[in-house]
DNA sequence: GATGAATGAGCTTTCATTCAT
DNA sequence: AATGAATGAAAGCTCATTCAT
């Protein structure tokens, strides 16, 4: 019906595209104009500006891929499962959908001066951050999990898997992202679980 | 004596800490030349581009982070003491001198497209692969270690570490770095103990 | 109507004038701006280089030039009569819009590595050389001019123009260029008839 | 015994070199200091600017081709032989000492700013006008020649013979200089000889 | 004479943003 | 809403020239 939402996500989209794979400063505006077939001026009545854009897009990216982790805290299991779901999800994303974590990656951690205004603390990404908090206490709660402080459990599991990622773009991995699931959700289980 | 070593030196410190704050982008070169009272014309015989400054920052960087996780290694003590060590250590350069890990995290694992010619691979920061290396297969020869994929015990020491800088910079920790260092360590040692 | 026609062409004619005056070199694209009132982004919009802007100049020259030419080829008279006609009409253009003609000789002609690439052989003035064979090989055809390698009689014909259109912009001919077409057209006519 | 007198030279013989080929602006001091194995604060105290060495070069060069048509002109022989022998010599010239015919086509021809103040009229050519002024009058002296005003020859053979050698190295010409020598010579005969 | 590090103005080019249509 | 020509500040980089040694 309203055709502002309709094309305002596909600016996100075109934009979280070109931003994830050449980087902010690389893409320029008329670059995502060109891309989605829309006019420069026109752009700019749904944003009204590059920062504001890249504002948007985090917590748009933020929000997919929350939902995604809230729909493996919904489903039954362990948490030694569910971390190994997790795991395979965010690896997954990464070859289905690099865009979202590679902007993470590539656009959000890396040019903090564009996200100073608006995305303090962790604000823009506080969909994808609450489910993990929520993962976090209830395998707490369930008692499979050592009782620490959030952000030591959420730094590993955040920084290891977009190193992950970081160092499988880098081409130093040996085999595909999959192959290293087990692994990964093993060490990440040793270093949370409850002793 | 050689005026061009020191000059050099400077100005690669400089740079560095300007480009660690502020991201590659956002920092001129006549900012560089600025801050260390230099030339522009002048910074540019020592530095034939911005692109090329940046890549020799990186390794400048990785030597020095590798020469402390060297010291590290050649210390006496088993793995698990190690591992806190080194977790100490990082932290206490990300304190102390922010700017390495800082344009590790922002400048390097954000900027691929700077790096893409001539540092392809890990090659510009293997001087700190390779003392990571070390440290790993030496706590899996004395069996301290669980044998796997060097780069899956890697990504997990670095993105843990580098994420949890990355959240202490956004503000998010309540306590400082320091406070971390135990939790963190053994949460590692956990990860990568034989069992 | 369409507006970019006609700004394009302006923008040749503006840096024609500037770029056969001053040179290529001391020609700054800011100048070519300011002489039409644009700004320089904007000239970028139309140019994407100041060496494309020099090479569509050449181009543009060549056709104006051949066209000239092509209505002297076109009319009825001996060759005799042509080539005084061409001496004349070449004069005329050396005083009436001699930015042309001053292109060839202090840009075109000068700074080859402008042309380098995409201008190879005559290619970006084929229309003006062109016509002149056309000329020469109806003067061979009809049996007045002494059939001799082509470019033995062009070189010759814009050898000699060129150069002494350059004598006289050198201020060292004592009369108006005019002044020296029978001579010169005498020469040329001498030179290549069938004896 | 003077120094200074070898040094100038060498230095004008290898800027000579590079403005002839790479041209005007596209040649730096560095660049002719470093041809040389001589450094560039040293070069300054031989010539104190870019466009003064580009003054003398003129000279120098035009001191050089106009020795060498000195010694056609002193040699016995008609008119028509001597051209012959000029038209030789200087596609000669052309192939063995490219440099100084390039000099005159490419730097002197075309950076007209260069050597506006001190090169006014031919002054800085005297040298090379005026072996051809003596070769010119003799011929119209022992009748051979038609008695026309100078310039009106000497363009025709300084336009003819340096638009002939721009056309060589346009790589427009299907065969070497020389075979083009005896035609061209003819031609300049046939433009210039009594009737 | 000889060196070459140092200067800084000025170049070409880019791009976020605006605004008349 | 939609267009894209237009703006102009600012970037990276160059190079003739100087001057302390």
């Amino acid at each position: 019906m309203d055709k502002r939402i309709g094309k305002s996500e596909k600016i996100l989209d075109a934009a979280l595209m070109l931003f994830s794979t050449r980087g902010f400063y690389a893409t320029t505006i008329p670059d995502i104009a060109k891309a989605m077939g829309m006019s420069v001026g026109n752009l700019y009545n749904y944003f009204s500006s590059k920062e504001i854009l890249a504002k948007e897009i985090i917590k748009y990216s933020s929000d997919i891929l929350g939902a995604e982790i809230r729909r493996v805290n919904e489903e039954e299991g362990n948490t030694k499962e569910k971390i190994r779901k997790i795991v395979a999800l965010y690896f997954e994303m990464a070859s289905s959908k690099p865009q979202h974590i590679n902007y993470f990656l590539r656009v959000y951690l890396a040019n903090r001066e564009v996200f100073k205004d608006g995305c303090e603390g962790m604000l823009c990404v506080s969909a994808f951050v609450t489910e993990l908090m929520i993962f976090f206490e209830e395998g707490v709660a369930c008692g499979e999990l050592r009782n620490q402080d959030f952000f030591s459990a959420f730094g590993l599991f955040m920084g290891y898997l977009g190193g992950f990622v970081f160092l499988n773009g880098e081409g130093v991995l040996e085999k595909d992202l999959n192959h290293y699931v087990d692994d990964i959700a093993l060490n990440i289980y040793n270093a949370l679980r409850h002793p």
